[in-house]
DNA sequence: GCGACAG
DNA sequence: ATCTTGTCGC
């Protein structure tokens, strides 16, 4: 996979900011994703065990999830866990996961947020900067924005607003489970993020390409 | 000043 | 994210 660094990343929380102002005007969060054209989907996910942060970055055919390359990285934390610049804690070793990835997925789904960010700037987007293809964010829980009640079943969707903005959607991918939070990252778009999601979720509540990045980013 | 706050 | 056993529900 060809990355497109576009900075350091050794910065003080305030300089990080700055920077994500400066970097969300790069970001096309409007344009759809060809779903009829994605042939391998790429899940990534890093975990964090003794000041050592791991990567994965797990590809899978679409559909049918069969595994096609697992790329992993390990190295020190860097950042502390600072709310909204999760991407400047888990950027350097996905960096380094990308660099050994050979597959070029048409899509890749992570672990936070994309556009669903108080600057719309979060790792998904970030990093598709880096990537230079369709990112999509996909997160557990809200980091900002407000949304009306959810129907139960799985399928059920809805705005995920911030002052006034429409940032992303709640996705019900399971019925009668905690919904997810998507957004879409670089090069994808609200509605076509939330159809595959849902086309890469057909039994669980976390997408098959993230919880198979999960299980091996978890495996130290 | 108080509450919220991806992983 | 991580620390952790049993337990409720489909």
């Amino acid at each position: 996979m060809e990355l497109h660094p576009r900075h350091a990343w050794d910065l003080t929380p305030a300089e990080a900011v700055t920077l994500q102002r400066q970097l969300r005007n790069e970001v096309v969060a409007d344009q759809p994703i060809d779903l009829s054209a994605v042939r391998l989907v790429a899940g990534v996910d890093v975990s964090v065990k003794n000041e050592r942060s791991r990567a994965a970055v797990l590809v899978v055919t679409f559909p049918g999830f069969l595994l096609v390359e697992t790329a992993v990285a390990e190295r020190p934390t860097p950042f502390p866990y600072i709310p909204g610049l999760l991407s400047f804690r888990e950027g350097p070793v996905l960096e380094e996961a990308f660099g050994r990835l050979r597959a070029e997925p048409d899509v890749f789904l992570f672990d936070g947020m994309g556009t669903a960010h108080p600057r719309r700037i979060g790792i998904a987007s970030h990093m598709g900067l880096w990537l230079q293809r369709p990112t999509i964010g996909v997160g557990k829980t809200r980091l900002v924005g407000v949304n009306a009640p959810l129907p139960e079943e799985k399928g059920a969707h809805v705005p995920l607003i911030d002052r006034g903005e429409t940032i992303g959607a709640v996705v019900r991918t399971r019925t009668a489970t905690h919904p997810l939070f998507i957004s879409p990252g670089h090069l994808a778009d609200i509605p076509s993020a939330v159809e595959l999601v849902l086309a890469c979720s057909p039994k669980y509540r976390l997408p098959e390409p993230i919880r198979l990045a999960h299980k091996t980013a978890g495996d130290f």
